[in-house]
DNA sequence: ACTTTTTTAAATGTCTGACAAATGGAAAAC
DNA sequence: GTTTTCCATTTGTCAGACATTTAAAAAAGT
């Protein structure tokens, strides 16, 4: 039962901490400066490599940047949503590798948040969008495309169609989602048969969304999501047999 | 020196990447002991205080973690979901917070999330989400809350709805969107009538999943969040005006 | 032979001091 | 007034040392 009492963190993991709160908190401003390092080494009582390992473990999470030089030193990161897909991504990709989740779990979720976007997209995609789409499903289309560069074409794709609607915040969550199943999805191969399908849901799909058709959109992600599963099923059980 | 790349990183930052690399690829696996910092500088042919900046980068990530003593090291670490919780609660919170997304955009980009819970939710919720819900609802209901218990009580009983599908991914991608609204959604007073709107809102909602009524269910949540938006731009406009 | 205690070695955590490299600004030269 | 040179500041890196923790080996006791 003694699990753990508070157990004194080390150094670096406290003065990191107090750092984050002031940023959370707002005591640190964005692109503000953060006192030198030999500074905070004195404010905190330690020394500079401690100081240190506590500003890259900031650094690690983009919290703060660093430059060197005289007008050098850390300063306060804008967070974009850019930035941030980098890191949910793989923490997403991580999370499902690491933790064995299902071919289906992660396709249920990552269709289930998609048909989440269709209302929305469907209001507001712009032609740009649509243009993306059709220009992956073309892509998709042609013969030599190995199975990565498949793959590859197909996060582009939905993720046009997120970004159709609009809505960053939705983007960045989705990003985590979609991109993070493409080692999954890369570990399926596709025949001809099976991406002829596909292209040809995606063709609904995107014609749905030209037409601002919501219903049509919803049931074209419903029907891929199936044939996706279908696929995989394929897939795997044709493994299973062979080992 | 054949490094010289256009941009030569930190070499804290190199290692970092490389040792993330063999993690992600699988060439280092969970719960195996990474070499002593000893040995790393050896290999990558630098100080031991730089892999040591590199070991805690990783470790800011969750990806590691270290243990002294004689059989320690660093370890690659498990991702739970439980532990990617928090950091996807943090880095969304400052996303939020950072890039100035308004109300309006966080709220619709939730309420779509939470949607798309809805239909696996109201096929899965055990008793127990039920209860949670129901208990959420009693405390919100009660008189004497402040208004960030109201708040706190508010996502628990989301969490409660979200995690009803079942499905960890969800949970997971749902958390960032619905917890890191929280300091938003802290910043409006509740008015006694408005509780209560939210209160019946929330009762009908769960009514609905434990009738297993999936339209009903989707619509609350669409209630619910036209009803918080109207609050919300009640708040805001109230404060503008007197400023 | 078995258990308990002690020792020991390995590993991380931290400190000190130093030098290298980058960089912006001030001082000097033109 | 413009360009060049110099310099102080700050991060990046290194080397070596000591402290602390911890598990396993060695020793002692039963």
């Amino acid at each position: 039962m003694e699990n753990a009492p508070p157990r004194p963190a080390d150094l670096s993991a406290q003065i990191a901490s107090a750092i984050r709160d002031a940023i959370v908190d707002g005591r640190l401003r964005v692109e503000e400066r953060l006192p030198s390092e030999a500074e905070l080494a004195d404010q905190f009582s330690v020394s500079r490599p401690t100081v240190r390992e506590a500003l890259k473990r900031l650094a690690a999470q983009s919290l703060i940047r660093t430059q060197r030089g005289a007008a050098g030193g850390a300063f306060v990161n804008r967070l974009s949503f850019e930035n941030a897909y980098a890191q949910q991504i793989t923490t997403s990709t991580l999370l499902l590798s690491m933790n064995a989740v299902s071919f289906d779990t992660a396709c249920e979720a990552r269709f289930a948040l998609e048909r989440a976007c269709a209302p929305l997209s469907s209001q507001r995609r712009s032609p740009d969008h649509l243009a993306t789409m059709r220009a992956e499903i073309h892509r998709q289309a042609q013969p030599g495309l190995t199975d990565e560069a498949f793959c590859a074409s197909d996060v582009a794709f939905h993720r046009a169609l997120v970004d159709g609607a609009g809505n960053p915040v939705l983007s960045y969550q989705l990003a985590g989602a979609v991109e993070a199943m493409q080692p999954l999805m890369n570990m399926i191969t596709f025949t001809a048969r099976s991406r002829e399908t596909i292209v040809a849901l995606h063709t609904g799909i995107a014609d749905a969304l030209e037409a601002r058709d919501v219903v049509e959109t919803t049931q074209g992600l419903s029907a891929l999501e199936s044939e996706t599963r279908k696929i995989a099923a394929g897939v795997f059980a044709a493994r299973a047999a062979r080992d």
